[in-house]
DNA sequence: GGCTCAGATTGAATCGATTCAATAAGCGTC
DNA sequence: GACGCTTATTGAATCGATTCAATCTGAGCC
């Protein structure tokens, strides 16, 4: 394999200075057109690529182009519901300012560190429910502006979220004023270690993830409100996947209790509830009520439509990338959340109810 | 702003050469322990970020990510279904060699060229219908690997295509099949010039996108052999998105002809399309028959589910990928095709029906 | 012809790292 | 104490471009 043709090259064989070929591909007027066409004829005739952004991008510093961290595979950006919303707000507004996009996945440990470290960017957005500190630590080392989704990134950092815990509280008190007193939780990963199933009191209190820690909060503080505890009601722990969660949907229904309302900490694993109920035979929301949270649009078009707590997704992508760009001083935003009532969600049938 | 720190700051604070510091991150083994340690202290206080990867990048040579370019604009990445499940392919191979992804959007003119022209990337993988050649022409100058996805590049580059021809075929002979003599094309885009609506035979001709083509003559062989003439054929040509097609499928039921049966070049025109028959109450396929291409997921859950031509799309995806880590000889793969019937197809309506 | 001035071209310095041949240091042996 | 051997460290060369102060060229003018 020949060597590749180089800057030197073209301007050698074209009798100018490297200085001078440089021009001719940067800021073809300042040169002469008979040597700016000399210069073109030699590169073509070599074959040159152009300049290699490899050099250039030393000398220029700037990579025009923002990274995109998360914890999982790359696939996972194109296949979650919730990832593709909020990249296409981050996609919109890098749109604008004519900057590219590079996908960073931290999922393997070792890999990531690496990844996060060589990745060739202006700025990093990070978002992930699990892994998220070691992540953020990896990312801050970089000394690049970055912004953080859905994790507290501490101070000195930006990070754009919502009000997880009051999210979660409308979704349970929902799920209370109907009536509902048997009451289940679906909920995601609470710690980054791949375990799942139910989950004991112990492991709540102990959930390294902010997300997770909140909304159990808003359950809590809702249903203390009624008078029950949230450290009796059953929690399933499931990956946030449809199918990966149906086997965890399965068991949560299946347990001894006959419950009559899920609350599930995303619209995915509701949905993996709702098929769950399907397969059992039992209706919803007739039989059982289920909550979302995220409001993905599959929540709305959902048989039954599904009830639950609306989150601006793109605009957490948008917000986010709009920190990034803006060079601020880091700041916090949080973003509002909704009750949305659809389908999923009813009172009680008549001989479960129980005070 | 304070200038940021370099390896050489370290090494000097460090007491040690620039070597050795450079040894210490990249082959800690080799230095001795307490150097080691010493040479990570003076990082830790000067808040050294580490190897720049632009420096390391130019001595190295290898970015690890390769780039996807489309003609579109970046949010069209996690918007269009049929895109998602492309990259959702491409993503897993990536994923299998440890490579990140770098979007890249050809979507404005002067942008598209500088954009590809500093892509830091290894190598490309090229996806568009219009605008295709211009942005083959930019990537093949950078000298790097690189495949092309439903575009004919020429020889001496790798692609990876479906034979558009059979499928446009195999969908328009079922609906002559059923006995549909009054037939419309609703078309992707023909010319990259974007004007859409009515499209008159001189159109047809000179269609400047492989792709589009191709399905035109698949349709037009399906019709010749019932003795029909595509060029007496209404068709209209509309943007693939079903927003904006919106108003041409209404535009397309709305013609003078009573037509029963629509060749759709993609399945998000089928779906604006039945959509459009909805508004105007023709029910669908009662009345009107419609048969897509592609076969994304959310044809198989429209209602009517809809007939259409599969292509495998993730595969289209991992073949392109699997290609550029390859370095092999450039091929073309062509992937086979299916036709799919669901429930958007029947025989015309009684009356309709003339030979 | 000599002088000025604007525009074109040159060439050295720079960006931030990695690499590797050469050197130095440390250690055991005879 | 000299010799070889291993292991650690150094320093210069290199990657491929851009930048800019200095130099060169040539036209216009007196």
């Amino acid at each position: 394999m020949k060597r590749v043709v180089r800057l030197t090259d073209v301007a050698q064989a074209a009798g100018v200075s490297k200085g001078t070929a440089s021009n001719v591909f940067n800021r073809p007027e300042v040169v002469r057109p008979e040597v700016r066409t000399r210069v073109q004829e030699a590169a073509r005739r070599l074959g040159y690529g152009g300049p290699d952004p490899r050099g250039r991008l030393l000398r220029a510093g700037k990579v025009n182009a923002i990274g995109i961290v998360i914890a999982d595979q790359l696939s996972y950006f194109f296949c979650d519901p919730f990832a593709r919303l909020l990249m296409s707000g981050i996609a919109e507004v890098c749109d604008q300012h004519g900057a590219g996009i590079s996908l960073v996945s931290g999922a393997s440990g070792e890999q990531a560190a690496w990844s996060i470290e060589t990745a060739l960017v202006d700025g990093f957005i990070v978002h992930c429910l699990e892994q998220g500190d070691r992540l953020i630590e990896h990312t801050r080392r970089r000394n690049l502006p970055f912004v953080s989704i859905d994790l507290d990134a501490g101070a000195g950092t930006s990070s754009v979220l919502i009000d997880d815990r009051q999210g979660a509280y409308l979704a349970a008190r929902h799920l209370l004023e109907l009536g509902h007193r048997s009451l289940a939780i679906m909920s995601l990963e609470l710690r980054s270690d791949g375990r799942f199933g139910w989950a004991d009191p112990e492991r709540l209190g102990s959930s390294t993830c902010r997300v997770e820690r909140d909304r159990m909060a808003g359950y809590a503080a809702a249903l203390a409100e009624h008078g029950l505890d949230i450290e009796r009601i059953p929690v399933m722990e499931a990956p946030n996947d449809l199918i990966r969660a149906a086997p965890h949907a399965d068991q949560l229904l299946a347990g001894p209790d006959e419950i009559t309302g899920v609350l599930c900490m995303s619209d995915v694993l509701a949905l993996a509830v709702i098929e769950a109920a399907r397969r059992r035979e039992r209706r919803v929301p007739d039989d059982l009520s289920v909550v979302g949270f995220d409001d993905i649009p599959e929540a709305a078009a959902a048989t039954p439509p599904l009830t639950t707590i609306a989150q601006p997704i793109a605009d957490k992508g948008r917000r986010a990338a709009a920190l990034i760009f803006e060079e601020a001083e880091p700041r916090s935003e949080v973003l509002p959340v909704r009750f949305v009532e659809r389908g999923s969600t009813a009172r009680p049938p008549a001989g479960a109810a129980r005070t």
